[in-house]
DNA sequence: TTGAAAGCGCTAACAC
DNA sequence: GTGTTAGCGCTTTCAA
């Protein structure tokens, strides 16, 4: 039933090769042979069979997309910005959901392995060896992880989590507590890093609670916590789990920002339709996306290929780059964060507030400058 | 470098049909070689090429998903529970955006034919006609869009909308609007109906504003129509407008829900988080992807086939049942909705709280009760 | 510029 | 129970 290239040949009166050349090298065909080719397939409705010419060519056109958790709102904006641009470039996208756990997205490489040309790893749980062994077996770009040697995309969450400090102790918090991310996660350790150091210069005492599930109810379940820790602010691995934890607060009846100021990460939708609406580190998530097929398809000439094109046994020359693009990040100010015990006073270096892209509140724009080259 | 049935075949000393066989027919050999090139298959890290698979069987063990947009909130739950099921089942899926448009939805359908087993269709926004017609070309399960004729996965939205205007006229309100969704989408008809009904039955009025996008912005952009209309109670077509709406009634200063009660459809989770929380029609969106795969991989054996098996230029037996399935959906009570101006007057029919299913307020166990079959 | 032929990795008759 | 063979739909030398 379905129309091949044997049914346009037999219509246009021209052998298989030739429809063949008239769809991967027009140039190679007669004008008017071609014309007479497109109309028949046209007529007939034929599309080449890409698993067919797969095959032979080595080049699936598809790419995988591997996510942590679908569900989780910071990854729909990437999951769409990414099969948006793959699509301008002809390519279709799988995606598949690994719940947060590493085995899963092992076996997930492997299952999609032959039928991409290559695989998005988003946020990734596995170790970062792992991750190298299993870019042996198929292109990789990693999102949300520095590895050297491979392509990767970040976010500058440690300029972020800086900025968030320093937005705090500018406003006279000096405990300040943080909600840490699963374990695994390489955002949860930047932001533990630049949270850790910005405390220091500031003069703040950070308070790390977790690992924790990212997650609304990750949040939440520290409410508890954080009002025994006796802090006046509280940074959160993201925005999901800030929401939970404003939440967890409310319902113990402490005040935010008047006795808690909450800051998040992510600067998901939901973040600015809480009340209070959500202080929070906003993070390019839709252009991670882009860049990362990007990455991925950069020079998709030299991708690697089975096909007879590379020469029996001979490993073709996969010229792959590791750029690692970092993307910006920026703090957007809204009303969950307000001033501290120790507001007014002066406060042992720094000045009044801290360096770093701020910003008051909204509304939608791009906010993403482009994104810097760090090494290649 | 990829390894292939040939390496197998030579590392156990077999034939590549008995390796072959190994894989799709291990009854078929005998348990000692089955182990000697299970061991070898596992040696050399081989996994069956599946399009090469799928060029003779006419399987792919691929389905699509055309979503349209991944970027609302309501389709990442469907998504990850229809990948989870296709998964379970040894199916890989393709996930693709439309942006809401027919054209792209009719595109992709053409495009991913070749590639996958079926595709799911959610909320398409494309004619029946067209619908019927690309059902000819793949196997096609539609979601939110009864169409005779082809397997569909249904809300009750119809009895949802009714539930809301019941207990909006249970709680005194008389002059209602609703907020109407896209043009092109069923659900949007099917609450404009199922609304009308209900308000006439409960001698209310229902004012329809719309057709709209169906986004906050398109609630948000509502919200002075909503005041000129000088209703006191609104449905929206989903939850995202019922939050755009939400946020513009407290830009203009109307109270919610003193002044104006609010009610949306879907339960997204933002709608615990909003202030007030949001009254809403609860609609059973994993569910509904785990039955659309269900629905599509059914008899995953006899769906069809472009191998020898059916023989040259027969057309094989697709034995596609038509069942739509309809699942419950339950009104959710929240803060967003309150007395209305004739509260406590007596009320011109029905009693005093409509009959439907109702619940106030949360936690988050099931609450999808098992579907009806309404017609195979 | 076009046709003939080989073959990508695999499965499915059919022999043995 | 296993090997032989043909061929899925397509691309790509190689000759003509």
């Amino acid at each position: 039933m379905p129309v091949t290239i044997r049914d346009v040949a037999r219509a246009s009166g021209v052998h298989i090769s030739t429809v063949s050349r008239t769809f991967s090298a027009p140039h190679l065909v007669n004008p008017e042979t071609r014309v007479r080719v497109l109309a028949c397939a046209e007529d007939l409705g034929y599309r080449p069979n890409r698993a067919a010419r797969a095959l032979i060519t080595g080049r699936t056109h598809n790419i995988g997309l591997i996510i942590a958790d679908i569900a989780n709102p910071f990854f729909p904006p990437l999951i769409k910005a990414a099969e948006s641009q793959a699509r301008h470039r002809d390519y279709h996208v799988f995606v598949a959901d690994t719940n947060e756990d590493a085995a899963a997205e092992e076996e997930l490489v492997h299952a999609l392995a032959k039928q991409v040309d290559g695989v998005l790893l988003c946020s990734p749980r596995m170790s970062n060896s792992l991750i190298e062994q299993l870019s042996r077996e198929v292109p990789l770009v990693v999102v949300n992880r520095q590895l050297a040697g491979l392509p990767c995309v970040l976010m500058d969450v440690g300029q972020g989590a800086r900025s968030a400090i320093e937005h705090l102790a500018g406003l006279g918090h000096r405990e300040i507590a943080l909600l840490g991310g699963p374990r695994g996660s390489w955002t949860s350790r930047e932001i533990r890093r630049a949270a850790g150091a910005a405390a220091r210069t500031a003069g703040a005492e950070l308070t790390v609670l977790g690992p924790n599930p990212p997650t609304e109810h990750g949040g939440l379940a520290q409410a508890e916590q954080v009002r025994r820790a006796g802090v006046s602010a509280v940074l959160a691995y993201n925005d999901l789990m800030a929401i939970g934890l404003l939440e967890g607060l409310d319902a113990l009846g402490v005040a935010v920002p008047q006795e808690v100021s909450v800051v998040g990460v992510d600067d998901i939708s939901l973040s600015r339709l809480t009340r209070p609406k959500l202080t929070t580190v906003a993070t390019p998530t839709a252009a991670a996306g882009r860049t990362a097929v990007d990455m991925l398809l950069q020079h998709d000439t030299d991708l690697p290929r089975t096909g007879r094109a590379g020469g029996a046994g001979t490993t073709v020359g996969v010229r792959r780059t590791t750029a690692q693009v970092m993307l910006q990040t920026e703090l957007v100010i809204r009303d969950s964060t307000g001033p501290g015990p120790y507001a007014g006073r002066e406060r042992p270096g720094a000045t009044a507030e801290g360096p770093g892209p701020h910003r008051r509140a909204d509304p939608g724009g791009p906010r993403v400058a482009a994104g810097d080259v760090v090494a290649s």
